[in-house]
DNA sequence: TTCTAAGCGAGACGGTACGTCCCGTCTTGAC
DNA sequence: GTCAAGACGGGACGTACCGTCTCGCTTAGAA
């Protein structure tokens, strides 16, 4: 539960240390080209830019990714670690709130914001990057969210009745919706009316 | 707020009645060409796909649509424009909450949901599809439930400090993140849901 | 009997005039870059380079044949159809040594032996190409020694009993094996004589 | 004149003995993999799948051999050593003619002329190939036929005036234009036509 | 025994050409 | 002016080999 590395493109297990080894600050080079194009340039995210970019044989990409956007879903996942680290202490209405803030923070930031947008859109138009995206992407964060309000279930701090996925949904989608359509202004004082918002339908009673 | 029927491809005012008629009943099959590909194939829509399904020359669509996405929506914006109708009658309340139900009905039906999915990821791609699926599709909509909400806060119904964007975001785009991203499941119950936790939040006190 | 235009590339004749016309001069250079890289660059005879020379897109390269190969036969076929039109005078004996002398002088000049190198070498290594080198370029040459030697053969210049095709292996072929393989010298004197080796072999009595 | 053994690829006679010895069993594996390649598949011959075949690595077969023309050159001299030896009895006539028929029956056989086809399309491609092609390949068998010739106008039997070389092209020459190009029916009997059909040019008077 | 040179398999890497697909523009004739 | 047909340039795709390289393991004579 910790790790949460990559979703491919790592030294298989198996196969130790037969054949040339892989040359990892290339496949550095490589994320770091893919992270820079999707932030700088628009959405076309394709094999060939990268490789230019990162110096790399176009070959070589096509040996460890599937896609461009599995690809740079591996640079932001390395980049994004931390985003999955939260506190423990605190109410669980706190614990939250805060999470919804990180959100905002991140996806406003234009160096994980704009690639999360070619990587949405990857997403939208292959069914590969969806599931990726969903398994290594939404899904841990969504559980973090999940845990906490878990936990304020549990201590009557959040009304029983709540539907967990719902919950999220109302908290986190619209960040993402200002992000990738409407372009809304994306700041912290918006995670906090979202907040207000939504935290009367939390309380018990 | 009448008209709404298109984002191109009409008849240029300008020309009035010199040289050949454009067919109409060309521009039809060309839009049930693509709403159709968009509902059964994926999301790959293009211009080439479209004439021949609809036994159209290519170069017709260059003529009269700049992108294929931008054809969809006009096709999808002929075959929807029911859902801007909303009854006038009843609580703000009531009236929104229908119009939340109203949206994932929509989003949920196959013929609707799918282009919209094709719509959507246009508009991650190409920035005047955003534009337009912005204009002609979301703001219409976004309209109709601010006006609702403005409504309620003005008879007392809603407190008086919401903020609408922010509210509308809350109620409307989980259903959009369903559709697009996550594909939870996505039916009436999922509406209602979505208002009851939302709904404690609007009101005043 | 004619016209022996070309293998293939040509206006399909059903297709009168409708869509733009094929670019002729485009053509022209098509089959011009063709000639010069098979004459002085090796063998390595490709889509890519012939386009490049050219000036042209490979994708209109790939329009119109299958393979630089018998974009070369088209360019060699129109380069030397003088070489079919022979004389009718004379003995047949004198006429098919002419030939002879003909043939080793088209294969010994550059621009027409070289080419003639990289035709060969494809049609060993591709069937379709091998189809069309006989049947465009080898078939006509022999079918022209094969009337000649059947005129012989009637007016009792040459013996009734010669295996024609075997005639104009020997007469032939060994032109082909120096060009091709060995390489040896090959001028208008190799062409008298292996003439005059074979020719014996005609007579009758 | 006897051995004739192979081009490269063998234990070079400097290094003796020092390190571990080279596996003969797999280069017979090798010679074998790229005979049976040749024979049975197209002219299509390359490293990647001899070495695949042959259950050996890439990289063994780019320590032996240039080409993998080269690699099946010297499958094919090993395969076909007995074809040099001829008989010194009878006639000259009576030794050339039957040196032509085994020719015909050698480059009949598929399991030897189809690899030679594979041979003959990477000389024409590859100027190595080429040279080895011919030292190795054919100039030993001209060779024969030319200490034959050679003989005979000693003895008389053959004009004084011979163009050795051109006899012989006229000879051999039809055999590999019918294996190679026109693939004409390639049996004995064409063997004695060809011979009877130059014969008369060989002798005085 | 240890050392060391070579054989060998595995596989990474850069590179080139391939054949295909779709795009957007254009040119033509017919209506 | 609309429309169909189709030529053309162009860009990216995904694949297939190529030739080179860097490893680790093995083999066997030499120190």
């Amino acid at each position: 539960m910790l790790n949460t590395m990559s979703t491919s493109a790592h030294p298989r297990p198996g196969s130790r240390t037969r054949g040339r080894p892989r040359d990892p600050e290339l496949r550095e080079r490589i994320l770091d080209a893919a992270a820079t194009l999707a932030m700088t340039a628009g959405i076309e995210l394709g094999f060939e830019r990268i490789a230019q970019e990162a110096g790399a044989s176009r070959t070589t990409l096509y040996r460890w990714w599937d896609s461009p956007q599995e690809l740079l879903l591996d640079a932001m996942l390395e980049r994004t670690r931390w985003s999955l680290d939260h506190d423990s202490e605190g109410t669980a209405a706190a614990r939250l709130r805060a999470q919804v803030i990180d959100a905002v923070e991140i996806l406003s930031a234009p160096d994980t914001g704009r690639p999360l947008r070619a990587l949405a859109a990857g997403a939208l138009t292959n069914e590969k990057v969806r599931a990726s995206f969903i398994e290594h992407w939404l899904e841990p964060r969504r559980a973090v969210a999940a845990r906490i309000l878990e936990d304020g279930m549990i201590t009557g701090e959040f009304r029983q009745d709540l539907d967990v996925e719902a919950v999220i949904d109302a908290l986190f989608s619209p960040i993402y919706h200002r992000l990738l359509l409407t372009r809304m202004p994306l700041g912290r004082s918006f995670g906090e009316t979202l907040w207000n918002l939504v935290e009367p339908g939390l309380s018990p009673s």
